[in-house]
DNA sequence: TTTAGCACTCTCCTCTTCTGAGTGCCAACC
DNA sequence: GGTTGGCACTCAGAAGAGGAGAGTGCTAAA
């Protein structure tokens, strides 16, 4: 059951035209854009009906988008959004302005591309096992307490105060910081092993359980795969099909609760960009909303994920152009190591984007 | 013009009511309680509604508690709650499990004061600006590359990943490390002179303008004198006063809106906890939503707030102990720099809480 | 001073009516 | 045969009317 090609500029008028408006959209208001009378939009808008693209929300309604609709929209029908100057100036310089350390980089990115899109933001990044520490320090504070500052192999800085029960001097602390710029460095997390650990404390006496405590942290920090940040989740609330609080609400309380995560979709193997539409979502909580997200690839052992959650009713063409421009700026920027992002200028066009669903 | 004993405990029974039932409270509500006819205490809830207390949403509805009722009962009618050993409990293996570096205690601490209370929460720290570098690490990434890692005198740890022009191998970086641990430490902000930095450059005629950039980074850290992290602003939707999305709205923007902060209510001088009670806000968007607030103070130099924000219906006494609470708890581990809360089992009234207006 | 009683008020619910946007379908037209 | 104008029809939503019930204010009696 193909669509005609006027089938086609019509559903597109009318899913354009309703993500604009927000109102079921009727015969007259697209008639004038293709040239034909409201009659035979008409016609031809009662069997895009009956073929599951639109629906009414009553008899005599206009017509709203199904999901299905949207999906066809989203597969063939939209125009790819190409980014303006403006644009791709706007997040340029949103990524200069709050990008400033590794660590953060990634709730950073999902903040600004919340603000930007007036959407709940989310992203993630997830790492193979193979994080490693690269160096440590560990610095006094007074007798019984010290800093451990660990540099990971991917530059993010962690740190951790410990107190310990019994004294320990500068030198000590010198010794140990050598120790475990020796013996733990380069090592992942199943390699810290607790014979490691015994035979390091075999080598400095340590009495005070210093080994032993920054080893802990260190696979703390180490086996930390995943990180989730979700912001900008009142945003939703500006759109009118979050309106009711209740279904507001479900949404909202799904993405805080972070556990939940796993649910959200994720582009499929050699896509960048994945676009789920209603109950295309597993998330019950999502049935009637949608996801855009876009990965990055940072190397073969770190990637990441960065989306906005909407309204079915959702301008994709942009959000996805958008997504795909940040996700692409995250990849380039955590890859070499630099918050500095001097822009992307040519690449603006988004071919890569999967929007297949499945 | 007193209050009769008796009208104390109408009110107060008012007020307790309501705050449970969200429902304007009508005279046989509260009747039996105090072993009154429900015309007495119609009577007395007339007077009490002229003399400015009580309030009725329409002539023949029950009543509601005015701004004024709950600051009568804030100040001198309701129980001070006496916190369980269960909350108690609750709170420190909340808080035992969160907290674990002293960069992000702060936030930690809104999280989890959000989540125990449901409603938004916000912290934010200051300090005057005596904030000092005590430790800086320069760590080789390549040769174009380092990261700046610099403990600070409250033993919080910054980093920046600096990019050069030209190469740097490591010895030159622990020349340059040497440097910032001699000549930039113990130094606050207005310390650090151009002629401070240039008189560094010289001594090691650096060209890759290493210096300059590490110590823009280390003002940068050093100004930054606030936070401000405010989390769980959805928790607003399950309150009943906020069913209004536009109302809901407001507040959530009001509150993600972070430049605002500076017009939400401090605790007097000598006092730990302050409330504000609807209009009493200065904000505009907050007329209709009450405030509790504690404050926790780490040194002469370094202090912070927490606070909820919900529906003037608010279960003050219980949210203003747990406040204390936690912002207690969170003084102790910033001024012993100590992430590790032992619980304070016995100081778990809140004799110093500030709840007059001014 | 307290209480019982009663008329009264006002919200909320339901039911009805009305209006207008938009449809579906038919007959005429190109 | 596809396209169009016309017209009867449908239905959501607004506006209005009536009824029920909760709770009041006031008065008169205890």
């Amino acid at each position: 059951m193909e669509l005609s090609d006027r089938k086609k500029k019509i559903l597109r008028a009318v899913i354009d035209n309703y993500i604009e408006t927000a109102e079921p959209v009727g015969s007259k208001a697209i008639a004038s854009g293709l040239g034909l009378s409201s009659a035979t939009i008409r016609n031809e808008m009662a069997e895009l009906k009956t073929m599951g693209y639109l629906e009414q929300p009553h008899t005599s309604a206009g017509r709203v988008p199904t999901p299905i609709g949207y999906r066809v929209y989203v597969n063939e029908l939209m125009e790819r959004h190409r980014m303006s100057v403006a644009e791709t100036e706007t997040i340029n310089s949103g990524l200069r302005a709050r990008m400033k350390q590794l660590d953060s980089l990634i709730s950073d990115a999902g903040r600004l591309v919340s603000t930007l899109t007036s959407y709940p933001a989310y992203s993630m990044s997830s790492r193979s096992q193979k994080l490693t520490a690269k160096r440590f320090e560990l610095v006094h504070v007074d007798d019984l307490t010290f800093i451990a500052v660990v540099i990971l192999s991917d530059n993010t800085v962690k740190n951790r105060l410990i107190r310990l029960m019994s004294p320990l001097d500068e030198n000590d602390l010198k010794r140990y910081s050598m120790l475990f710029n020796n013996s733990f460095t380069d090592k992942t997390e199943d390699m810290i092993t607790p014979q490691l650990v015994m035979a390091a404390e075999r080598v400095t006496g340590d009495e005070n359980g210093v080994i032993m405590t920054v080893a802990g942290f260190l696979i703390e920090v180490l086996s930390d795969v995943q990180q989730t940040f979700v912001t900008g989740t009142s945003h939703l609330l500006s759109h009118p099909e979050f309106q009711d609080v209740d279904k507001a609400r479900r949404v909202m309380n799904y993405l805080s609760d972070s556990g939940e995560m796993m649910k959200l979709p994720v582009p499929d193997q050699g896509k960048n960009v994945k676009i789920t539409i209603g109950p295309e979502n597993l998330a019950e909580e999502l049935k009637d909303s949608s996801v855009v997200v876009a990965k990055y690839n940072v190397d073969e052992n770190m990637q990441g994920l960065i989306g906005v959650v909407g309204p079915t009713r959702m301008d994709y063409s942009k959000v996805a152009a958008w997504l795909a421009y940040v996700a692409n700026a995250l990849g380039f920027m955590l890859s070499r190591n630099d918050t500095q992002f001097p822009g992307i200028g040519g690449r603006t066009d988004n071919d890569s984007i999967d929007n297949k669903e499945d």
